[in-house]
DNA sequence: TAATATACGGAGGCTGCCTCCGATTGGCTA
DNA sequence: TAGCCAATCGGAGGCAGCCTCCGTATATTA
């Protein structure tokens, strides 16, 4: 099936120094962070950059890829979590982490949920559905309103994470998430 | 005090035409919309496009204040409403239409609130004040809980509005909004 | 009508995106 | 170990957008 034809050493080498440099590129300026300097800074010509990953979700997808397999992992983990909500909140809180990793990142990942031609749907996806399973645990065992969709909450977290860079300090989208969770009304 | 030398006549008639395509162009593309595009299409060079506007912000500022005072002003209206949280639910509601106008607002107007050096920070910052004065109100009347303060409130409805342009059909925004209130819990 | 302050326009320098193709080289074979 | 060739590299070049600068044009005033 698989049958990788494996990489010659300059290609594997360059390969790697590339995503090395793209890491520190996103997490230093963001998703829009200049390839042409990833490329520079990695010691390799632009067009090796392209041959590798022809665009830029490409890059960012490889990057991304095992941390979002490990939150759709952990999902299913938190599945024999003996609270419901609890392991929902934990669970969009690391979420909230992932998708907080590069400037930018959380639009992209949102806006790939809704695009099925995207190269970063299958992984957000994945999660998405990993998920999901947490939300109708928790409606279930009626500690999460029943008309609440999955899409809504997801999209809240990424609303929260969102709004957390924007916020003065650390710890904003804790705060913002635990707000959601509540509700604002005077109880 | 404010003496302003009209201007001439062929400068005021260049200068309307860049804010009838400007605000046509931010609203087709966002707030990223090409200003030579811009220039092209209000048949003027891209210096006098610069010469009226030095930068994006003074010329999305110039298009959007009038609309962030009223805003302001609505707020104050709403203070004479008999029902706090409820004028403060309508009055956020406007505040989300507001920076819908454009793809790319919202994030503008978040970060505009943080930062006194920019171009948009005096409507932005007006419009918080007059805001926060309807929270106050809502908290005083014991209709909205007392531990939230404006800015988080207003970055939660930002936050709905940015997540109410990631989720397809209309009206996402309101629904978003009514959840914050609400909370998510099950009651 | 002539003088002059005001305003215009776009060339040009820069950066970033992406493609294309001649030059280079790793790895296999004899 | 030499030599071959497919795999890989590198960057020039075309395009678009940002912004500045300054020679040219023109509205206004006297």
């Amino acid at each position: 099936m698989t049958d990788v034809k494996p990489m010659r050493a300059d290609a594997r080498r360059n390969y790697e120094r590339l995503l090395e440099e793209a890491q520190r590129a996103f997490a230093e300026h963001g998703v829009e962070a200049s390839l042409e300097d990833i490329a520079r800074r990695a010691g390799v010509g632009i067009g090796t950059l392209y041959r590798h990953f022809p665009t830029r979700d490409a890059l960012l997808e490889t990057l991304l890829r095992a941390r979002f397999d490990a939150q759709a992992e952990r999902a299913r983990e938190l599945l024999a979590d003996a609270e419901p909500l609890a392991a929902l909140q934990n669970w969009l809180a690391g979420l909230g982490d992932a998708t907080g990793t590069f400037r930018g990142l959380v639009e992209l990942t949102a806006d790939a949920l809704n695009d099925e031609s995207s190269r970063l749907y299958a992984s957000c996806h994945a999660m998405r559905e990993a998920g999901s399973h947490l939300v109708e645990r928790a409606k279930a065992a009626g500690e999460l309103r029943g008309d609440v969709t999955a899409e809504e909450l997801l999209l809240l977290l990424h609303a929260a994470s969102w709004a957390g860079r924007h916020l003065p300090g650390e710890g904003g989208m804790q705060r913002l998430l635990a707000l959601v969770f509540e509700g604002l009304r005077a109880s």
